[in-house]
DNA sequence: GCCAACGTTGGC
DNA sequence: GCCAACGTTGGC
């Protein structure tokens, strides 16, 4: 059996959060406009397993954990024109941006804070504490992330 | 609000 | 292809 490819996902709890997240079970990770990080969702498979990251908040962790459900499903924001991720550029023959969808799997009862994060590793072992990291999908070491599965007492 | 670290854009 | 100007992200 192989082993899944572990992902760090980033959103500010404000716009949408693990909480939101419980509640609709599964969502689209759409309006996602930047290259590398769109690189990576492309990497992405089936069964994948994602941690939830609260991004610009009070307090900035790892909250949760996300199970990757479809990939390389066009992204239908850059196509409405009321979304704020519309994108003029993109045309529907050629889609610029695409998404995966993903669903709830756990909210840990032990947050891992990203203060608690720069102490346990470093920028080469988890980037999301690399200084003037801003990419909000980054894929994580399999090692690393059975190590925060540990660490945040995770029943997966 | 500041600012570092990038990414994007557009003139040349 | 270079690079200056500008925009965005996100911790602090």
């Amino acid at each position: 059996m192989t082993e899944c490819n572990w992902w760090l996902m980033k959103s500010e709890p404000d716009a949408y959060s693990i909480d939101q997240l419980e509640e609709d079970r599964s969502t689209l990770w759409d309006g996602i406009r930047n290259y590398q990080a769109r690189n990576f969702m492309r990497k992405m498979k089936k069964k994948d397993k994602a941690f939830f990251y609260h991004s610009n908040c009070k307090l900035p962790c790892i909250c949760g954990l996300m199970k990757i459900e479809e990939t390389h499903i066009i992204d239908p924001t850059q196509f409405d024109k009321n979304s704020k991720y519309f994108d003029p550029k993109s045309n529907k023959s050629n889609p610029r941006w695409d998404c995966v969808k993903v669903s709830f799997a756990e909210k840990f009862h032990k947050e891992l804070s990203l203060q608690q994060l720069k102490g346990l590793y470093t920028g080469e072992q988890l980037i999301i504490v690399k200084k003037g990291n801003r990419l909000s999908i980054t894929p994580v070491n399999q090692i690393i992330a059975k190590d925060i599965l540990k660490k945040v007492n995770s029943n997966f």
